[in-house]
DNA sequence: CGTAGCATTGACGTCTGTCAAATTCTGTGG
DNA sequence: CCACAGAATTTGACAGACGTCAATGCTACG
């Protein structure tokens, strides 16, 4: 078990390392504080439960650092991931007092929170946060469209591609690496989840990543790290073709 | 073919059948005068396209009246509808510039489009319209989710009953029908659009259609027009459940 | 060194897709 | 009003992709 993760609170604003991607993205000095007045910082562990489906939220947040999901349920099991929280993220819906979903820290997580009540007066007040909220929201939205492309026509194989694409993506775009050619990341999920996300089930999980490893689209290290020698390859597995310069 | 649609555009904003429901629901008459200046209205007849993916966007706008899709494809052909479009859904995304799918007509359809510069100007400056298309976009979101648990995770007769009672659901409230027992409505959708929007192909659509009437389910007047005889029965096959009160 | 969790692999079954044909519906023209 | 053409829909036969069930392997941690 790691250290509580309460120990490793990030500093103040200024030095955050999401200041300038989430929510108060584009705030000012005063704005900064308003909300430095109603926030406060939360950890979890990995595999805790942040929010169950149906409880009372009091906040909203940003995921400061490490990844959650967000997944749906139905009685018999069945579950759905609907979404990736990575840092900068934003979690809950002002106007809302239930969580819609799960939302699970895969890793050790850091979120900072605001109090509902009074972080929904804010947005009345502070069109720039709320116009970035806005913005948010709609990338939000065509990331799950884009994921109901894959969700609803892709085989086994391009969703495997589809999902290491993304995460090769974001890895690139986290450590500044050249855009092309050779990627390599952590998994920062398991067989399990990345089933959960890809709508299959776990087996098929690993067989798909087999194939792509026997036919030289993707390395593995440890079973968890992966390395892209072509990254055009991944993408025209994926199905997507030369939509390099996406998101 | 019908007359030319241009000849039935709505009445002023007073009278408008979206005034209360769209981006422009929660303006005054200033707000709305406002928006008067840069609005106008389109018609398209059923089968047209409104947008390609990929073409240059110089407006966005509400549904009027008549139901549109949101498609995206992948080069080999497979497309998969993202969003059904009704009236008082909002069209387009401030702020960028090339649309992102394609949005066809289904029916005959109006839309009320404001040409999109000023109205990211508009947007800018009248907070109430841009909380009011962020609360909406924030339900585009939870539906979107919500699809992808169907489109993930649900057997094809489940995908068809989870469809039928969305599309039950909105012409009950449309009509304020009972909550409850004997629904019935058009399908505003052929078997194909159906299978694009549930991730399935046009032959096991039509085959679980015919299974559900066999079941006694549902009932068929015309192909296109469904009877649920007990919509409860109809959200228990959909796998949902205990979920009468949502949406 | 042993246990627990995660991952891989195999054998087999089934749901859904594919290909093909028949049937019903809709609108048009005679 | 009826005949006809084209589209939409239904139905059947068959195949393949993915799920299910089960065994085995790997890694980490106590």
């Amino acid at each position: 078990m790691p250290l509580d993760p309460m120990t490793e609170i990030p500093p103040e604003c200024d030095g955050c390392p999401i200041r300038h991607r989430a929510v108060c993205a584009r705030c000012n000095a005063a704005e900064l504080e308003e909300l430095d007045r109603i926030k406060y910082y939360r950890s979890f562990q990995a595999g805790q439960t942040v929010i169950w489906s149906g409880d009372r939220m009091d906040f909203v947040g940003s995921v400061v650092s490490g990844i959650a999901t967000l997944t749906q349920t139905m009685e018999d099991g069945r579950t759905q991931m609907v979404g990736l929280l990575l840092p900068s993220d934003f979690v809950g819906r002002p106007g809302r007092n239930e969580a819609a979903y799960d939302v699970i820290a895969t890793t050790d997580l850091v979120m900072c929170c605001f109090r509902k009540r009074p972080f929904e007066q804010v947005i009345q007040d502070t069109p720039r946060i709320s116009q970035r909220l806005l913005e948010m929201t709609l990338d939000e939205l065509d990331a799950a469209r884009e994921w109901m492309l894959v969700l609803g026509r892709k085989t086994a194989r391009e969703k495997i591609a589809s999902l290491l694409a993304i995460i090769a993506r974001r890895s690139a775009l986290a450590s500044s690496t050249g855009p092309f050619g050779m990627v390599d990341f952590d998994l920062p999920l398991t067989r399990e989840a990345m089933s959960d996300y890809l709508g299959l089930t776990l087996e098929t999980v690993s067989r798909q990543i087999s194939a792509l490893k026997r036919d030289g689209v993707i390395e593995l290290g440890s079973k968890r790290h992966v390395v892209v020698p072509d990254f055009a390859r991944l993408l025209a597995e994926a199905g997507d073709d030369s939509e390099v310069l996406a998101h």
